[in-house]
DNA sequence: ATGGTCAAAAAGTGTG
DNA sequence: CACACTTTTTGACCAT
Protein backbone atom coordinates (compact mmCIF):
# COMPACT_ATOMS: atom_id res chain seq x y z
CA UNK A 1 0.00 0.00 0.00
CA UNK A 2 2.48 2.44 -0.89
CA UNK A 3 0.08 5.28 -1.87
CA UNK A 4 -0.60 7.16 1.36
CA UNK A 5 1.97 9.28 1.84
CA UNK A 6 1.75 10.44 -2.06
CA UNK A 7 -2.28 10.92 -1.23
CA UNK A 8 -1.23 13.09 1.83
CA UNK A 9 1.91 15.45 0.04
CA UNK A 10 0.75 15.81 -3.71
CA UNK A 11 -2.29 16.50 -5.29
CA UNK A 12 -2.10 13.31 -7.29
CA UNK A 13 -1.37 9.77 -6.50
CA UNK A 14 -1.21 7.45 -9.07
CA UNK A 15 -1.48 3.85 -6.75
CA UNK A 16 -0.21 0.64 -8.38
CA UNK A 17 -0.42 -2.74 -6.99
CA UNK A 18 -3.12 -4.62 -4.47
CA UNK A 19 -1.28 -6.05 -1.99
CA UNK A 20 -3.51 -8.71 -0.13
CA UNK A 21 -2.26 -6.63 3.40
CA UNK A 22 -3.13 -3.55 2.38
CA UNK A 23 -6.78 -3.64 3.79
CA UNK A 24 -5.98 -5.09 7.10
CA UNK A 25 -3.01 -2.04 7.00
CA UNK A 26 -5.01 0.39 6.33
CA UNK A 27 -7.67 -0.60 8.55
CA UNK A 28 -5.49 -1.31 11.57
CA UNK A 29 -4.70 2.91 11.10
CA UNK A 30 -8.02 3.95 11.46
CA UNK A 31 -10.43 4.02 14.32
CA UNK A 32 -13.64 1.92 15.04
CA UNK A 33 -15.69 5.29 13.99
CA UNK A 34 -13.21 5.85 10.53
CA UNK A 35 -13.80 1.98 10.44
CA UNK A 36 -17.65 2.21 10.76
CA UNK A 37 -17.50 4.99 8.27
CA UNK A 38 -15.81 2.47 5.51
CA UNK A 39 -18.09 -0.11 5.84
CA UNK A 40 -20.75 2.61 5.28
CA UNK A 41 -19.49 3.94 2.49
CA UNK A 42 -18.99 0.56 0.95
CA UNK A 43 -23.03 -0.10 1.52
CA UNK A 44 -24.14 2.61 -0.34
CA UNK A 45 -22.09 2.66 -3.28
CA UNK A 46 -21.08 -0.07 -5.19
CA UNK A 47 -22.85 -0.06 -8.17
CA UNK A 48 -23.20 3.91 -8.14
CA UNK A 49 -21.07 4.65 -10.98
CA UNK A 50 -23.37 6.54 -13.52
CA UNK A 51 -20.20 7.28 -15.54
CA UNK A 52 -18.80 4.91 -18.15
CA UNK A 53 -15.36 6.47 -18.51
CA UNK A 54 -12.23 6.44 -16.96
CA UNK A 55 -9.96 9.31 -16.86
CA UNK A 56 -6.41 9.59 -15.14
CA UNK A 57 -5.68 13.25 -14.81
CA UNK A 58 -2.08 14.87 -14.24
CA UNK A 59 -1.85 18.56 -12.29
CA UNK A 60 -0.48 19.44 -15.59
CA UNK A 61 -3.85 18.63 -17.90
CA UNK A 62 -1.90 15.33 -19.27
CA UNK A 63 -5.10 12.96 -19.06
CA UNK A 64 -5.88 8.90 -20.34
CA UNK A 65 -9.20 8.17 -21.06
CA UNK A 66 -10.37 4.72 -21.10
CA UNK A 67 -13.09 3.63 -23.04
CA UNK A 68 -15.25 1.58 -20.65
CA UNK A 69 -17.61 0.51 -22.83
CA UNK A 70 -14.98 -1.54 -24.56
CA UNK A 71 -12.97 -2.68 -21.91
CA UNK A 72 -16.05 -3.66 -19.54
CA UNK A 73 -14.52 -6.19 -17.73
CA UNK A 74 -10.64 -5.37 -17.29
CA UNK A 75 -12.07 -1.98 -16.47
CA UNK A 76 -14.16 -0.23 -13.71
CA UNK A 77 -14.88 2.81 -12.57
CA UNK A 78 -15.62 2.94 -9.12
CA UNK A 79 -16.53 6.05 -8.28
CA UNK A 80 -17.11 9.73 -9.22
CA UNK A 81 -18.17 11.79 -6.56
CA UNK A 82 -17.99 15.32 -7.55
CA UNK A 83 -15.73 17.47 -10.23
CA UNK A 84 -12.98 18.53 -7.06
CA UNK A 85 -12.88 14.65 -6.00
CA UNK A 86 -11.90 11.65 -8.98
CA UNK A 87 -10.93 8.61 -7.61
CA UNK A 88 -11.21 5.86 -10.02
CA UNK A 89 -9.29 2.45 -9.69
CA UNK A 90 -9.36 -0.56 -12.57
CA UNK A 91 -7.52 -3.27 -13.00
CA UNK A 92 -5.50 -4.17 -15.86
CA UNK A 93 -5.02 -7.73 -18.08
CA UNK A 94 -3.15 -8.70 -15.07
CA UNK A 95 -5.40 -7.51 -12.51
CA UNK A 96 -3.65 -5.39 -10.72
CA UNK A 97 -5.25 -2.74 -9.44
CA UNK A 98 -4.60 0.87 -10.54
CA UNK A 99 -6.04 3.38 -7.99
CA UNK A 100 -6.05 7.24 -9.36
CA UNK A 101 -6.98 9.96 -6.51
CA UNK A 102 -7.08 13.47 -7.31
CA UNK A 103 -7.81 15.97 -4.20
CA UNK A 104 -5.88 16.87 -1.52
CA UNK A 105 -7.91 15.45 1.75
CA UNK A 106 -9.70 12.50 0.85
CA UNK A 107 -10.57 10.72 3.85
CA UNK A 108 -9.12 6.93 3.61
CA UNK A 109 -12.64 5.59 3.47
CA UNK A 110 -12.49 6.21 -0.79
CA UNK A 111 -8.95 4.72 -1.18
CA UNK A 112 -9.92 1.60 0.65
CA UNK A 113 -13.39 2.20 -0.95
CA UNK A 114 -12.06 2.04 -4.74
CA UNK A 115 -9.63 -0.54 -3.37
CA UNK A 116 -12.72 -3.08 -2.25
CA UNK A 117 -14.59 -1.98 -5.41
CA UNK A 118 -11.71 -2.93 -7.35
CA UNK A 119 -11.40 -6.66 -5.97
CA UNK A 120 -14.74 -6.96 -7.63
CA UNK A 121 -13.50 -6.23 -11.05
CA UNK A 122 -10.88 -8.60 -11.21
CA UNK A 123 -11.65 -12.00 -12.32
CA UNK A 124 -9.33 -13.53 -9.51
CA UNK A 125 -7.65 -11.92 -6.53
CA UNK A 126 -4.69 -11.95 -7.61
CA UNK A 127 -3.31 -10.94 -4.14
CA UNK A 128 -0.01 -12.93 -3.15
CA UNK A 129 -2.73 -15.15 -1.41
CA UNK A 130 -4.10 -13.15 0.91
CA UNK A 131 -8.11 -13.40 1.17
CA UNK A 132 -9.89 -10.32 0.83
CA UNK A 133 -13.65 -10.17 1.40
CA UNK A 134 -16.38 -8.26 -0.04
CA UNK A 135 -19.27 -7.24 1.84
CA UNK A 136 -22.39 -7.62 -0.52
CA UNK A 137 -24.73 -4.37 -1.05
CA UNK A 138 -28.21 -4.34 0.66
CA UNK A 139 -29.00 -4.25 -2.92
CA UNK A 140 -27.15 -7.38 -4.39
CA UNK A 141 -28.07 -9.47 -1.18
CA UNK A 142 -32.20 -8.32 -1.61
CA UNK A 143 -31.50 -9.44 -6.06
CA UNK A 144 -29.69 -12.69 -4.35
CA UNK A 145 -32.40 -13.48 -2.04
CA UNK A 146 -35.15 -12.89 -4.82
CA UNK A 147 -33.34 -15.24 -6.83
CA UNK A 148 -32.97 -17.96 -3.89
CA UNK A 149 -36.64 -17.56 -3.39
CA UNK A 150 -37.33 -18.68 -7.26
CA UNK A 151 -34.71 -21.24 -7.33
CA UNK A 152 -32.33 -22.04 -4.54
CA UNK A 153 -29.35 -23.83 -7.40
CA UNK A 154 -28.88 -22.17 -10.33
CA UNK A 155 -27.27 -23.51 -13.78
CA UNK A 156 -24.60 -22.18 -15.28
CA UNK A 157 -26.22 -19.72 -17.62
CA UNK A 158 -28.60 -17.92 -14.46
CA UNK A 159 -25.54 -17.97 -12.79
CA UNK A 160 -23.64 -15.76 -15.16
CA UNK A 161 -26.25 -13.64 -15.97
CA UNK A 162 -27.12 -13.32 -12.40
CA UNK A 163 -23.64 -12.55 -11.79
CA UNK A 164 -23.33 -10.00 -14.51
CA UNK A 165 -26.24 -8.41 -13.40
CA UNK A 166 -24.70 -7.85 -9.82
CA UNK A 167 -21.41 -7.00 -10.93
CA UNK A 168 -19.79 -10.10 -9.08
CA UNK A 169 -17.87 -13.10 -10.00
CA UNK A 170 -19.65 -16.17 -11.15
CA UNK A 171 -18.04 -17.73 -8.46
CA UNK A 172 -19.05 -15.32 -5.83
CA UNK A 173 -22.57 -15.86 -6.77
CA UNK A 174 -22.03 -19.78 -6.70
CA UNK A 175 -20.69 -19.29 -2.95
CA UNK A 176 -23.53 -17.50 -1.64
CA UNK A 177 -26.08 -19.65 -3.04
CA UNK A 178 -24.23 -22.51 -1.47
CA UNK A 179 -23.81 -20.52 2.14
CA UNK A 180 -27.61 -19.79 1.49
CA UNK A 181 -28.72 -23.11 1.31
CA UNK A 182 -26.16 -23.97 4.47
CA UNK A 183 -27.99 -21.13 6.34
CA UNK A 184 -31.44 -22.72 5.44
CA UNK A 185 -30.29 -26.09 6.29
CA UNK A 186 -28.91 -25.45 9.53
CA UNK A 187 -32.13 -23.10 10.48
CA UNK A 188 -34.33 -26.54 9.80
CA UNK A 189 -31.86 -28.34 11.72
CA UNK A 190 -32.01 -26.00 14.80
CA UNK A 191 -36.14 -25.81 14.29
CA UNK A 192 -36.17 -29.95 14.43
CA UNK A 193 -33.76 -29.33 17.11
CA UNK A 194 -36.33 -27.57 19.41
CA UNK A 195 -38.93 -29.70 17.85
CA UNK A 196 -37.22 -33.31 19.20
CA UNK A 197 -36.68 -31.20 22.53
CA UNK A 198 -40.18 -30.55 23.37
CA UNK A 199 -40.76 -34.04 22.20
CA UNK A 200 -38.47 -35.67 24.48
CA UNK A 201 -40.09 -33.43 27.61
CA UNK A 202 -43.37 -34.57 26.38
CA UNK A 203 -42.24 -38.29 26.45
CA UNK A 204 -40.62 -37.73 29.54
CA UNK A 205 -43.25 -36.71 31.27
CA UNK A 206 -45.78 -39.40 29.88
CA UNK A 207 -43.44 -41.73 31.81
CA UNK A 208 -43.12 -39.81 34.86
CA UNK A 209 -47.06 -40.19 34.84
CA UNK A 210 -46.78 -43.85 33.73
CA UNK A 211 -44.40 -45.13 36.63
CA UNK A 212 -46.77 -43.02 39.41
CA UNK A 213 -49.53 -44.96 37.68
CA UNK A 214 -47.17 -47.99 37.83
CA UNK A 215 -47.10 -47.89 41.36
CA UNK A 216 -50.46 -47.17 42.05
CA UNK A 217 -51.60 -50.30 40.63
CA UNK A 218 -49.11 -52.51 41.68
CA UNK A 219 -50.43 -51.06 45.32
CA UNK A 220 -53.80 -51.76 44.29
CA UNK A 221 -53.56 -55.28 43.13
CA UNK A 222 -51.69 -56.49 46.32
CA UNK A 223 -54.58 -54.81 48.22
CA UNK A 224 -57.32 -56.76 46.03
CA UNK A 225 -58.79 -59.99 46.84
CA UNK A 226 -59.18 -60.00 43.00
CA UNK A 227 -54.83 -60.45 43.08
CA UNK A 228 -54.84 -63.31 44.59
CA UNK A 229 -57.03 -65.25 42.06
CA UNK A 230 -55.35 -64.19 39.22
CA UNK A 231 -53.66 -66.88 37.38
CA UNK A 232 -49.83 -66.36 37.63
CA UNK A 233 -49.29 -66.93 34.30
CA UNK A 234 -51.05 -64.10 33.49
CA UNK A 235 -48.60 -61.74 35.46
CA UNK A 236 -45.28 -60.94 33.55
CA UNK A 237 -42.27 -59.49 35.54
CA UNK A 238 -39.89 -57.24 33.89
CA UNK A 239 -36.46 -58.98 34.18
CA UNK A 240 -34.72 -55.52 34.46
CA UNK A 241 -36.69 -53.42 36.72
CA UNK A 242 -38.93 -56.29 37.92
CA UNK A 243 -41.88 -54.41 37.88
CA UNK A 244 -45.17 -56.64 38.18
CA UNK A 245 -47.13 -55.99 34.68
CA UNK A 246 -50.17 -58.18 32.92
CA UNK A 247 -49.17 -60.48 30.41
CA UNK A 248 -51.25 -60.48 27.90
CA UNK A 249 -50.83 -58.35 24.59
CA UNK A 250 -51.44 -55.09 26.22
CA UNK A 251 -50.91 -52.48 22.89
CA UNK A 252 -50.54 -49.41 25.44
CA UNK A 253 -53.65 -47.54 26.09
CA UNK A 254 -53.36 -44.68 28.75
CA UNK A 255 -57.12 -45.70 29.13
CA UNK A 256 -56.62 -47.43 32.42
CA UNK A 257 -59.32 -45.30 33.83
CA UNK A 258 -61.88 -46.72 32.26
CA UNK A 259 -60.91 -50.45 32.00
CA UNK A 260 -59.74 -51.65 35.65
CA UNK A 261 -56.38 -52.22 36.84
CA UNK A 262 -56.00 -54.88 35.14
CA UNK A 263 -56.97 -54.06 31.99
CA UNK A 264 -53.84 -52.13 31.43
CA UNK A 265 -50.99 -53.32 30.53
CA UNK A 266 -48.08 -50.93 31.01
CA UNK A 267 -45.71 -50.39 29.19
CA UNK A 268 -42.53 -52.44 30.27
CA UNK A 269 -39.11 -52.32 29.25
CA UNK A 270 -39.66 -55.05 26.47
CA UNK A 271 -41.99 -53.19 24.53
CA UNK A 272 -41.41 -49.26 24.53
CA UNK A 273 -38.45 -48.59 22.73
CA UNK A 274 -37.71 -44.29 22.75
CA UNK A 275 -35.29 -44.77 19.68
CA UNK A 276 -38.34 -45.82 17.50
CA UNK A 277 -39.15 -42.16 17.21
CA UNK A 278 -38.97 -39.93 14.62
CA UNK A 279 -39.78 -36.16 14.24
CA UNK A 280 -41.62 -36.99 10.92
CA UNK A 281 -44.07 -38.32 13.31
CA UNK A 282 -46.21 -35.96 15.87
CA UNK A 283 -45.47 -36.85 19.55
C1' DA B 1 -10.70 6.10 21.70
C1' DT B 2 -9.40 1.47 22.10
C1' DG B 3 -9.36 -3.34 22.32
C1' DG B 4 -11.89 -7.67 23.14
C1' DT B 5 -15.62 -10.67 21.95
C1' DC B 6 -18.99 -12.73 19.19
C1' DA B 7 -22.16 -13.78 15.37
C1' DA B 8 -22.78 -13.60 10.54
C1' DA B 9 -21.13 -14.22 6.27
C1' DA B 10 -17.65 -14.76 2.48
C1' DA B 11 -14.49 -17.86 0.88
C1' DG B 12 -11.39 -22.18 0.96
C1' DT B 13 -10.96 -27.19 0.96
C1' DG B 14 -12.08 -31.92 0.52
C1' DT B 15 -15.43 -35.55 -0.78
C1' DG B 16 -19.02 -38.24 -3.18
C1' DC C 1 -21.37 -29.84 -9.14
C1' DA C 2 -23.45 -29.78 -4.55
C1' DC C 3 -22.46 -30.40 -0.12
C1' DA C 4 -20.17 -30.56 4.52
C1' DC C 5 -16.87 -28.69 7.09
C1' DT C 6 -13.49 -25.17 8.08
C1' DT C 7 -11.12 -20.81 8.01
C1' DT C 8 -11.02 -15.99 7.73
C1' DT C 9 -12.98 -11.48 7.60
C1' DT C 10 -16.28 -8.13 8.83
C1' DG C 11 -19.30 -5.46 11.63
C1' DA C 12 -21.64 -4.61 15.85
C1' DC C 13 -21.54 -4.29 20.57
C1' DC C 14 -19.55 -3.72 25.04
C1' DA C 15 -16.30 -2.62 28.88
C1' DT C 16 -12.53 0.05 30.13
Amino acid sequence: MGGLEDICNTGLVLGLGYEGKGDNGFKSMMNHQQRNRCHEFDRSGPMASPEMSLSLSLAHDTSIKIDMEKAYDKVQVIRQSSPQSTITSFSNANHEIISIKRERDVGCEDVEYSERQSSRASDEEDDGGARKKLRLTKEQSALLEDNFKEHSTLNPKQKQALAMQLKLRPRQVEVWFQNRRARTKLKQTEVDCEFLKRCCETIKEENRRLQREIQELKALKFASPVYMHLPAATLTMCPSCERIGSGGGGSGGNNSSTKGPFAVAPRSHHTYNPFSYHPSRAC
